[in-house]
DNA sequence: AACCTGACCAGTGCGTCTCC
DNA sequence: GGAGACGCACTGGTCAGGTT
């Protein structure tokens, strides 16, 4: 393969900015929010209907790209495919609308384009504005120059890339499934007590249980892993012991994303600073300031928690049933709320949460049920790691043809 | 050592101004 | 009049440092 059918050419050139749509004032359609993209996550986790005031506007094949600090740092971009053939939705007013240009680009070549780091470095450094709101010129990224493949090899670096992002939101949907069966077992179990309503119940403080459980209070059955309310001096550099802060305990999974993660401490800081020590594997971390019981199991070793992050760590219970019996009291946790400028709930108060404690042949049999499922969460998680990082380091190698895929030649 | 407070930065929607 | 540019306002989240 050679490169004489790749071509120099400015992108809007081969690209639609901002292609003229209608929509009109007090139509209702699907909106799309900033918040409702996930960094650097192709599929779209959501949508609103909302009457059009304005905005952005677009169909299914574009690409909408954040153009606004720090939303585009954090790589807010996204492929629109969840409307229908010739409809029309509208977002937030900070994206730029990316489209193909039939015959001359691929639609998906386009995203992954957008996503690329010199594609990314360009608009960023095009940024300009005050008061802190920094904004991408779009002229700049118009005018920026890229070595074009031809239309088929342009699908078939999007088709390889493609077939990454889909086991990667594959898995997702997996953990997804997972998460929701697990907790649909507890409530089974443990809240409408299905597989025990022929055996005896007996009275207890928070109702009927069956026989030989117990009522506790959470405090009895966790030990509380916290770090003084403080912040330890960070490193310059990653290392392997990141912060764990309330940021990394938001998403729906039960794995944290180390992505999240951001700040990172030495080992020397890691052994002597954190007098409390450190979460264990299957501890559980709970925020309690700011978006507070947001809450995540921690697997491995290796990681501090943040001021604002406790972990429970069970004792005399299993880890997975203090993680869904927390999970299903979300809303219990909640309640605890005692900021006023913003929320915070205090470990002394949640301690006393009353729970309820089956007996220990139950509680064996729910923990085999559940590390099996959690280990699969687990799993699926690390190997969209894995995926994520394949991907990121394709990605530039195929787009500038430092890798070429093989395609049939077109006559 | 734990708790509390407020400063400050980040993230986002909205309103207004300007230009075509 | 419509669309884009851009500043403002508000909420969320982090963190240092004072108080208990």
């Amino acid at each position: 393969m050679s490169f004489s059918d790749w071509r120099e050419v400015r992108i809007g050139e081969v690209i639609s900015f901002n292609p003229s749509e209608s929509l009109k004032k007090g139509e209702i359609a699907k909106k799309i929010a900033m918040e409702q993209l996930e960094p650097f996550t192709r599929k779209i986790a959501n949508y609103e209907l909302s009457k059009f005031t304005g905005g952005s506007k677009f169909r299914n094949g574009d690409t909408l790209f954040a153009r606004i600090t720090p939303c585009l740092e954090n790589g807010k971009t996204a492929y629109v495919n969840i409307l229908d053939d010739n409809e029309v939705a509208f977002g937030s007013t900070e994206f730029i609308v990316m489209r193909k240009k039939e015959k001359i680009t691929d639609d998906m070549f386009v995203y992954y384009l957008a996503i690329s780091p010199d594609f990314r470095n360009k608009a960023i450094q095009s940024m300009t504005g005050t008061s802190g709101r920094q904004r991408v010129q779009q002229d700049v990224l118009q005018s920026h120059k890229i070595m074009l493949p031809p239309l088929h090899e342009q699908k078939a670096i999007a088709a390889t890339l493609s077939a990454l992002d889909d086991m990667i939101e594959l898995n997702n949907q997996i953990n997804k499934t997972l998460e929701e069966m697990a907790q649909a077992i507890f409530k089974s179990w443990f809240v409408d007590f299905e597989p025990f309503r022929d055996g005896e119940f007996e009275e207890s403080e928070i109702g009927p249980i069956p026989k030989g459980w117990k009522v506790g209070m959470l405090g009895d059955f966790v030990e509380i892993v916290d770090n003084r309310g403080k912040t330890p001096p960070l490193s310059d550099v990653k290392t392997e012991y990141p912060i764990i802060d309330v940021r990394a305990l938001s998403g729906e999974s039960r794995v944290i994303d180390y992505s999240n993660c951001t700040k990172y401490v030495e080992k020397e800081i890691y052994d002597s600073w954190f007098r409390s020590g450190h979460p264990k594997h299957l501890d559980i971390l709970i925020s309690t300031v700011g978006s507070i019981a947001e809450m995540k199991m921690f697997y491995g070793n290796k990681g501090c928690i943040a001021q604002n992050v406790v972990a429970f760590r069970s004792n005399g219970i299993s880890p997975c049933y203090l993680y869904q019996y927390l999970q299903y009291s979300k809303g219990d946790l909640l309640s605890y709320n005692i900021g006023s400028v913003q929320p915070s709930i205090k470990v002394t108060h949640v301690i006393k949460y009353k729970i309820i404690v089956p007996d220990e042949k139950t509680m064996s049999s729910f923990d085999m049920l559940m590390e099996s499922i959690s280990d699969q969460i687990h799993r699926n998680a690390n190997e969209s790691q894995i995926l994520i990082a394949i991907r990121d380091t394709l990605l530039p190698k195929l787009i500038s043809g430092e890798i070429r895929v093989p395609v049939e030649e077109v006559v």
